[in-house]
DNA sequence: ATCAACGCCGTACGACGTACGCAACTAGAA
DNA sequence: TTCTAGTTGCGTACGTCGTACGGCGTTGAT
């Protein structure tokens, strides 16, 4: 009845070197570096089996010999990036200083890896148990440790990187918008004014319109914009009842 | 210097019928659903140039006489789901009740369209500006009319749409990890529950063994868990200060 | 009536993920 | 030391993908 792709094991629950046989000519780390240059220089669809292993200097399928499918790449290129967060040897105590720092460590994580908000959802969040993942989770359970339950601080951690993705994700697109519009061809910046135009000329969305004319989708000030909002998070999560 | 892509227009700034010539034989909405019907059925990645075209009973060329790209697909589907939304008249007056609403009927939606936070995070914001996606907008902003102002309006409804896209993917993430747990291959099991036991067993993540063992990561409730995290964010953005 | 613009689509090309099989090698068992 | 099973490395090949190109037949403004 239920028919089912053959039941994939994700690749932390393989052993990372083998008991028998040669040792092998590359490591994780180095593949996950590699696939990180890759998606960090030429954008994250440039990161093809081929191209990942031309990039260590191996054949195509030599690849398989450490990673059984593709998505194990994009698992270890995350973990590999969550390994970046500068954790202290214990929390400080005071709970949000801790979580505000790592927002925005977060936020210039996902600035120097754009991909990182596209990978992440291709993947399901259980697959996401790398070494660095699980540290970065301990630490945060370590910060709100004796002020949240465990249940509410992992919903918490969910909701906090959810407002990191989401806010870097809309800084970068209208940087790409702006982009577009200034740098190139004036026939997109027409277009899309025309459409823009259209739509707000059009008077059914007034409101939409007016946020639009009022500057709406550019906030003058990013890291405020970004504090605040963090801030707020942080507000709703405060043990007050 | 700045190489850049040859500036792609979105579909929402040509017109759906071009002025001369014969008309066509299908429409954009038409191929929005069948795509959609795709992606629901079979996956997102069944939705293929060459599936939907086929669904559509129309050679695989022609399907770009209305769409000039794979990625118009994608903005056409996410248009129509948007288009699910039953949105009434006029906002109620209790701008809180309207926005816990809208977000029960996003969680229903990308549950029924589970394929919906990937294909929205492989578009940038600014490519989803579609009719629906206009509508939508434009009734939520109306709801905090004279609440909030036209900046914080649009940062709220950035952070609700990632609240309930994160929201739903982990509950669709913990019903795979179930499914592949319980249903097929022992194997899968043993070594989900050997890897997730040597972490638990190192001691090197007490505080998330603690919360995993204690059932954090599965919550019991998950209706009244959600209700929660909504009124928390609405909580965060009350306009006290 | 004319003809440029447009709808339709068959063919073809390069890139992708990866199944399969073979040669070289290496570490534990004998 | 010799044997041998298990591993590593990789070339080839298959099916699928997005889509550039060009040739038709149809249409609507002139």
């Amino acid at each position: 009845m239920c028919e089912v792709p053959p039941a994939e094991p994700l690749i932390w629950m393989r052993p990372e070197r083998a008991s028998r046989g040669p040792k092998p000519a590359h490591s994780r780390d180095e593949i996950a570096a590699a696939a990180v240059r890759l998606a960090d220089e030429h954008g994250l669809d440039a990161v093809s089996m081929r191209n990942v292993a031309a990039e260590i200097g191996a054949g195509t399928m030599s690849l398989y010999n450490y990673v059984s499918r593709k998505e194990d790449l994009i698992d270890l290129m995350v973990d590999a990036t969550s390994g970046e967060y500068r954790l202290a040897d214990a929390p400080s105590g005071d709970w949000r200083a801790d979580l505000l720092g790592l927002a925005h460590q977060g936020r210039a994580l996902v600035h120097r890896h754009p991909w990182l908000p596209r990978a992440m959802t291709q993947r399901p969040t259980f697959a996401l148990l790398g070494p660095n993942t699980l540290r970065y989770t301990e630490f945060v359970l370590a910060a709100v440790d004796g002020i949240l339950d465990d249940a509410t601080a992992m919903e918490l951690i969910g909701l906090l990187n959810g407002l990191v993705l989401s806010y870097v994700q809309s800084e970068l697109a209208q940087a790409e918008a702006v982009r577009q519009a200034g740098g190139s061809a004036a026939e997109v910046q027409a277009g899309m004014a025309a459409y823009l135009g259209s739509v707000l000329a059009s008077g059914r969305y007034p409101r939409f319109a007016r946020a639009v004319l009022a500057g709406g989708t550019a906030s003058p000030d990013p890291d405020a914009t970004f504090d605040r909002l963090v801030n707020r998070l942080l507000d709703a999560f405060r043990p007050a009842p």
